[in-house]
RNA sequence: GGGCGGAUAGCUCAGUUGGGAGAGCACAGCCCUUACAAGGCUGGGGUCACAGGUUCGAGCCCUGUUCCGCCUACCA
């Protein structure tokens, strides 16, 4: 506590695992008190903290010690996600790095290497979000591979199958060659690019002439079964039913009909390929056509393909489009704007694919969940996501749901090889009804967010019926970034509704993206990452924290400046010397009262305003958290403590303790304290390291043995005093009155000057009794306060609502720069008066403007009358006095 | 193609029912006043993107325009 600065090294871990030791954290089971739960993200379990957890975890964190706080039974339920694809390719790659394939090694020995992998790094994020100081239930961290969750998986599968919710088939997908699976659309990323549209001539089989079609991937033309062209073209009227041969292939395919072709677009006739296209799919499900897999799941062509087969795809169709120029059937190539589509894992681009896939029958769900949301069974807070959430619902495709891949949820079917029976269940059946035991398992696993989807509840122990269930579900908030809004959120929503019967939780709370300081996107490529780890490293994770929640403003994204932080930092140590000159002014004379027992006529004016002012602070508080403003809470507290007790009352108050009255000083000191140990409750959820430090070391009477859980402070713990935040407004009138002189004529702080204040209404009795304040704030030596005062010779004026001020500045004074500020002060004032004159003739106005607001201008309308008035005297004089002091200088 | 959001001080951003615009940082001047120089005091700085409209009154509501960002989509 001796140190100037405040430190934060040693200090975080000492303090996490006294908490975790204390046991705070750990919500109960049952409980009288009311319950306030939050399901945590579950961050990938190969990931590491980047910026975005932490804001993430910030959020959470204030939340959740705010409750806790305040007297819930609180939850904040803690654990990290298998992510299939992504953990596949990672542990993937470090065997290839050691020189083994997967496929050599086998499904089994591949899983057993990645669950030691996942023991060995697993813990790596969440050792992280323990530095970030997340007050997490570390009791009922949960895997979203875990014994209890795969149960759950499961039980979901069975009974979504049982009701036709699940079903198999062969559709077009998306799937990624190099991970080699299918992905859902989400996991699909759209990018623009600048592509070409080439035009391809089909020779008609039997007579002269051709028919062109658009594509913009002409390799597929390999496995072309039809071309396709709207009914009502006049063009091609005649060319339907005709047949047309494929270039090198010699393929024949007919010419069909379709409603879906567009005849505006390129040719109006399109090339039609059921196995490497959805649309083209729809069509060939229309006309019967025949399939033709021209491409591998690796990527390469299949012998359909001919001449290309074996070929990467890209090289095909370079070779393709090559051969096709050579042989007269390229007509030509236009630019094209189009979006391709990457896998969100590996970047890959994807091919739609036609392959076998489980998916979920998705309508029927949505419908409930948009209900949900439309009913307010679910706020989605800032409410504009509402639409996003409601068009991605209602346009809502079946979710592919199977993977090929073998690290996840394996999907529990099983297939009789001898009677082509489908056994879906919990266990491994061990006969088919038919009696073979010549049964197999399905090999794809689910799709990870099929589990993450389920993570509300059964984290909390469903499909049991739980006590941590009955307590805790529905969930309190969410709280995460809107790029899962769709991947996760949504799709809680549906699977809570479908298993619980009830919304996953009350609140979503979506917040900002984190950018750079130039508003970019933070990527590894451009290298712009700001890893949240050396921020805390070298600012503290209080500092990071407190300025991720004063970024998270709602509806915007952030950009993350660095500077900010280091501003924090000092905000920190500002906090910090509070404490040092507490205890610099306590001795073993000292005796500390609870507030409430103060008499209230040994307060000082000080004291009676600090006091009331912390009650509007938190009451404020308790708004804004309640609506998740958390860069309004960040700045109120901001505000207050620097502000308000450090500029002000620690100021104020000096006097008051360096004096002799010991009663007085004791009730000052009592009412110091009382003030800071709220204030650093109040900060608590947001830098919970420092404000433990300091508060475990104050003398101020406490019923609490941590910070984390003395009762979160409500407005009580102030007392609402209006009269004595007028009074100090009068004060702080008159402080910064001769302040604002001083500053501007540049005279020396050190410098004490002599103030005569002339009241206007009134203000005599506060000022008398308050002139240590004005003389300690504004280094004043006499003052002469009266209704009567006049405006000594050679002296400055400063104008306030209740009063003149003035300060003679003989010998000190610059004439010229006093007039020039006090005409800089006359012009501001005509130029109000002028304004609101103009305002208060207009008759309009006069009639339709509410009353309160009519009074408001005219209030101050007389206002800067009266203050247009005293500069003009006031600069007259001072003109006078130069000219008197001018011819004295002369004579 | 559809939708959403943004444009306010040099920078980053607040601005909650429409009543002459605020903060932090940066900048300038003065100060090492015994909690803090990671500090104190004072000050300068804005056509609220542009053009219309509604209103007595618009940063805020309406229409259009420009620029930027994002989401979404099966026009090959």
């Amino acid at each position: 506590m001796s140190d100037k600065r405040y430190n934060h090294k040693d200090i975080e871990k000492k303090w996490y695992d006294f908490w975790i030791e204390k046991k705070y954290f750990e919500a109960e089971s049952k409980s009288d008190k009311p319950s306030y739960c939050i399901v945590i993200p579950p961050p990938n379990v190969t990931g590491s903290l980047h910026i975005g957890h932490a804001l993430d975890i910030t959020l959470h964190d204030i939340m959740v010690r705010w409750k806790r706080m305040s007297g819930f039974n609180t939850l904040w339920l803690p654990g990290t996600d298998h992510a299939g694809i992504a953990t596949q390719n990672v542990v993937e790659k470090n065997l290839q790095a050691e020189g083994i394939d997967r496929h050599v090694l086998g499904r089994e020995k591949f899983i057993e290497k990645v669950w030691e992998w996942k023991k060995l790094y697993g813990g790596t994020i969440i050792n992280q979000l323990k530095s970030m100081g997340a007050s997490c239930d570390w009791s009922r961290e949960r895997f979203t591979l875990d014994e209890g969750l795969s149960k759950a998986v499961k039980e979901i599968f069975i009974r979504l199958y049982g009701e036709g919710l699940i079903y198999r088939g062969d559709y077009i997908i998306n799937w990624c060659p190099r991970c080699q699976t299918a992905l859902s659309d989400l996991e699909v990323e759209h990018e623009d690019v600048k592509g070409k549209l080439y035009y391809i001539k089909y020779k008609l089989a039997y007579e002269d002439g051709y028919i062109t079609v658009a594509t913009t991937r002409p390799e597929t033309y390999l496995g072309d079964t039809a071309v396709a062209v709207n009914p009502d073209d006049d063009r091609y009227k005649d060319l339907i039913g005709k047949t047309v041969k494929l270039p090198v292939l010699n393929r024949e395919i007919p010419i069909i009909a379709d409603e879906f072709v567009d005849a505006s677009f390129g040719t109006g006739a399109v090339k039609v390929t059921p196995a490497h296209d959805p649309n083209d799919f729809e069509i060939g499900r229309r006309h019967n056509l025949p399939i033709i897999k021209i491409m591998n799941g690796d990527g390469t062509m299949t012998e359909e393909a001919g001449p290309y087969r074996d070929q990467d795809r890209f090289t095909c169709r370079k070779n393709v489009l090559n051969d096709l120029e050579d042989l007269g059937h390229l007509e030509q190539v236009k630019d094209h704007d189009m979006a391709i589509g990457h896998c969100y894992r590996c970047r890959t681009i994807v091919e739609p694919y036609l392959s076998k896939q489980w998916f979920v029958k998705i309508k029927p769900l949505a419908e409930e969940a948009i209900k949900a949301v439309r009913e307010g069974d679910v706020k989605i807070i800032p409410s504009g996501w509402e639409n996003s959430y409601f068009a991605w619902m209602e346009n809502i495709k079946d979710w592919c749901i199977s993977r090929q891949i073998w690290w996840g949820h394996r999907i529990p079917v099983w297939y009789c090889k001898s009677c082509d029976e489908v056994i879906v269940s919990a266990e491994t059946p061990k006969k088919c009804k038919c009696g073979s035991d010549n049964l197999k398992q399905d090999e794809d696993v689910l799709d990870t967010w099929f589990s993450s989807a389920l993570w509300p509840f059964s984290t909390l122990g469903w499909p049991d019926n739980t006590d941590d269930l009955k307590t805790f579900y529905p969930t309190s908030v969410l709280i995460t970034g809107f790029d899962i809004l769709f991947f996760w959120v949504a799709r809680m929503i549906m699977m809570g509704l479908k298993c619980m019967g009830k919304q996953p939780f009350d609140h979503v709370y979506i917040h900002a993206l984190i950018r750079d300081s130039a508003g970019q996107k933070m990527s590894k490529s451009k290298g712009n990452v700001v890893d949240p780890l050396e921020m805390t490293g070298k600012y503290g994770t209080d500092a990071v924290r407190f300025t991720l929640a004063a970024y998270a403003a709602q509806g915007r994204d952030i950009k993350f400046d660095e500077k900010r932080v280091e501003g924090y930092r000092h905000f920190l140590n500002k906090i910090w010397n509070v404490a040092r000159f507490i205890t610099m002014n306590i001795d073993d004379n000292t005796e500390i009262k609870p507030v409430k027992e103060l008499p209230k006529d040994v307060l000082s004016l000080a004291n009676r305003w600090i006091l009331s002012r912390l009650s509007t602070v938190c009451s404020e508080i308790d708004t804004a958290l309640k609506e998740y403003r958390f860069n309004d809470s960040a700045s109120i507290l901001y505000q207050f403590i620097w502000h308000e007790l450090c500029d002000w009352y620690i100021e104020l108050i000096k006097p008051e303790l360096y004096g002799e009255d010991i009663e007085i000083k004791n009730a000052t000191i009592s009412t110091l304290l009382h003030v800071y140990e709220v204030a650093l409750a109040l900060l608590h959820p947001f830098m919970p390291f420092i404000t433990e430090e300091i508060w475990q070391t104050l003398p101020s009477p406490k019923d609490a043995e941590s910070l984390c859980i003395r009762k979160y402070p409500v407005a009580e713990e102030g007392i609402k005093d209006s009269d004595a935040e007028e009074k100090m407004g009068v004060i702080m009138d008159v402080v910064t009155g001769i302040r604002s002189i001083r500053g501007e004529l540049n005279i020396s702080p050190s410098l004490e000057l002599k103030a005569l204040i002339k009241t206007l209404n009134g203000s005599e009795n506060i000022l008398n009794e308050n002139i240590p304040y004005i003389t300690k704030l504004a280094r004043t030596g006499e003052i002469e306060i009266g209704k009567d005062i006049q405006a000594p010779k050679n002296s400055a004026t400063a104008i306030k609502p209740s009063m003149k001020i003035f300060v003679p500045l003989e010998g000190v004074i610059d004439v010229d720069a006093e007039i020039a500020r006090l005409t800089k002060e006359r012009d501001k004032a005509e130029d109000n008066v002028a304004f609101l004159k103009r305002k208060l003739h207009n008759k309009e106005f006069i009639n339709k403007a509410p009353k309160a607001v009519i009074e408001e201008t005219k209030v101050k309308y007389k206002d800067s009358l009266e203050k247009l008035s005293i500069a003009d005297v006031s600069i007259e004089k001072i003109k006078q006095w130069g000219k008197s002091d001018g011819d004295q200088n002369n004579g």
